[in-house]
DNA sequence: ATGAAAGCGCTAACAC
DNA sequence: GTGTTAGCGCTTTCAT
């Protein structure tokens, strides 16, 4: 009695078939007489049988297995994300792998170069690749894109609605009584941050509001404090961060100067990060369904992996809200 | 020209040279003549060759890829482990899976189980499985532990000295003149959890501290109240939490209470994750160098792996430290 | 519906 | 040092 894992083999010998037909009874249930099928099936748990993935991915091509690329896997900004994919492909009999790209476009390529083969399709969110590698990567592996598209719709993608998020924002100001405000924008890099921007102006005409851009920024809460002091030079009485971390960063800087928040300055934050409710005074901030996204770049890359799945077309927008929380308040009186 | 990946076979005959030459060539360099080496190499990269993993995988045995198994991803504590292990990994040449049980054994079982076969080893921080499955497991893969032991030390592991990190905390409350301090206590299932309860008792004898016991409550913001609610109950003057998490949830109760931190109640969390210093008052901890911890775990496993690496042993046991902030303070006269 | 047999791309004996 | 040759365990035509 060897100990070794027991093969197909080992199975098809105990149900007394052919190895092909053992094959078909475990993966591909119902081409095949039931009474074999059930044999086979009883044969292979009694011997405790699991099949080999590696032999598996060799003959068949398929790995089973997905690629979950984030610039940053301690942001707090993926893990809702992280775990939304990891729920749907473990639904559908995926595994996922995490990839660490270190906000590196060059490790990103690096990374998926070296996965190609080992992974049947790859999520890629907020990637940092320029369009040119973005779209010859997506010509050569299944991709999906979560906060980013490709050009020319290469790749199917969901993207969150963060300028409709912003807007809010600015009207929850406007209403407040603002009338000058700054955004803080985020790296000359980012999608998403450009794509914000493209609203801000007609928004702020629209509310009559006076919208001054700062920065750019690194999303990060060392950032923050030069951002509130750009904003308290500017005049303005509410700031809006490209995110979190920045606004956290903010916040901290605000109070060391002693500026009461939102009293003389109203600060908005973007994303609503672990985190968001515990600073005080909470932050106001544009939450994201990243969970949900995650099980929609799940399902649009199982979709084309699987065969089925339209091609590509546009991308599946999810919206995104304003959460007031104690950071915003009426605009000073002058 | 097809445009299928270019095989080993190919880039063996531009190289003018057999399939097993190629082989060792790009894999074992040094086993073969300089100049042929070199020929092969030339001709593997100017085909764009890329070894295909699941046929290496195959044929050896080995798949280069190492399961990270967690709890919770999204669990903060988390996160440096998972960049530490990460890194190491990537260095090493592996591919990192992480796998989020979900704080269920039977899914933590479960997932290992697929996962046999598709990994070379894992690596198991907090595992929730039980004494004897977490010994059989051991004995089919290559496993490390992450703060948790194995028993008999079938596996190496790494462990956090959170006890002496819970101590420095108790003389740190004690040298402020504190005498009666509550300790929230875990999960009663917290390997972590007992371990520090074993040092509470002769550590508070020698400081002279009266030490409460509070708990167990869920390792969770939510759980925060109640243990606020208890320790105020109980009459203490400082309350240490099992974790980070637990004592933002009595931060935020005591201050909707109206109990003033520190001046009537110190608090100190155990962790030091993302959040603990964005708080207010700002949260006194036990820091636990985690990514550090993934780094040698990962060593450890990647050393096992490579035949090489003394067979298991003792753990690896880490320092922690009480990082001193803003919510502890003095004892309140009375 | 089932079986026989040919590989998938690579590594690892084993010869030379 | 390099070539030959078996497989690794499975999927998949192609027959039957």
């Amino acid at each position: 009695m060897d100990d070794r894992q027991p093969t197909l083999r080992d199975v098809a010998e105990a149900a007394g078939v052919a190895v092909s037909t053992a094959s078909r009874a475990l993966s591909r249930p119902g081409r095949i007489s039931p009474r074999t099928e059930a044999r086979v099936r009883d044969a292979a748990d009694r011997l405790g049988y699991t099949p080999s993935a590696s032999a598996r991915a060799l003959s068949s091509g398929r790995t089973s297995t997905v690629a979950l690329v984030v610039p940053d896997v301690t942001n707090p900004f993926y893990f809702g994300l992280v775990r939304g994919t990891g729920a749907r492909l473990r639904e559908t009999g995926y595994v996922q792998v995490l990839v660490d790209t270190e906000e590196s476009a060059e490790a990103e390529a690096r990374a998926l170069a070296g996965l190609r083969g080992t992974v049947d399709g790859a999520i890629l969110a907020s990637s940092r690749l320029d369009d040119d590698r973005l779209v010859r990567l997506a010509s050569e592996l299944p991709v999906v894109t979560v906060n980013r598209t490709v050009p020319g719709g290469a790749a199917p993608g969901v993207v969150l609605d963060t300028p409709s998020g912003i807007v809010q924002a600015l009207e929850h100001l406007a209403s407040l009584g603002h009338t000058r405000v700054a955004y803080a924008a985020g790296p000359r890099t980012s999608w998403s941050d450009s794509r914000r921007r493209a609203v801000l102006e007609p928004a702020a005409a629209r509310l009559g509001l006076d919208v001054t851009v700062l920065g750019p920024y690194a999303p990060l809460r060392t950032a923050g404090p030069a951002a509130a002091d750009a904003a308290l030079q500017a005049q303005v009485t509410a700031l809006v961060a490209f995110n979190d971390l920045l606004a956290f960063g903010v916040l901290e800087r605000l109070e060391a100067r002693g500026v009461p928040v939102p009293d003389q300055l109203s600060v908005v934050g973007c994303d609503d990060v672990f985190g968001a409710d515990l600073v005080r005074p909470r932050l106001t901030t544009v939450a994201l369904p990243m969970e949900r996204a995650g099980r929609h770049a799940a399902d649009l890359l199982v979709a084309r992996l699987s065969g089925l799945g339209a091609p590509p077309g546009d991308p599946v927008v999810l919206p995104t809200h304003l959460v007031i929380r104690a950071s915003t308040g009426p605009a000073p009186v002058r």
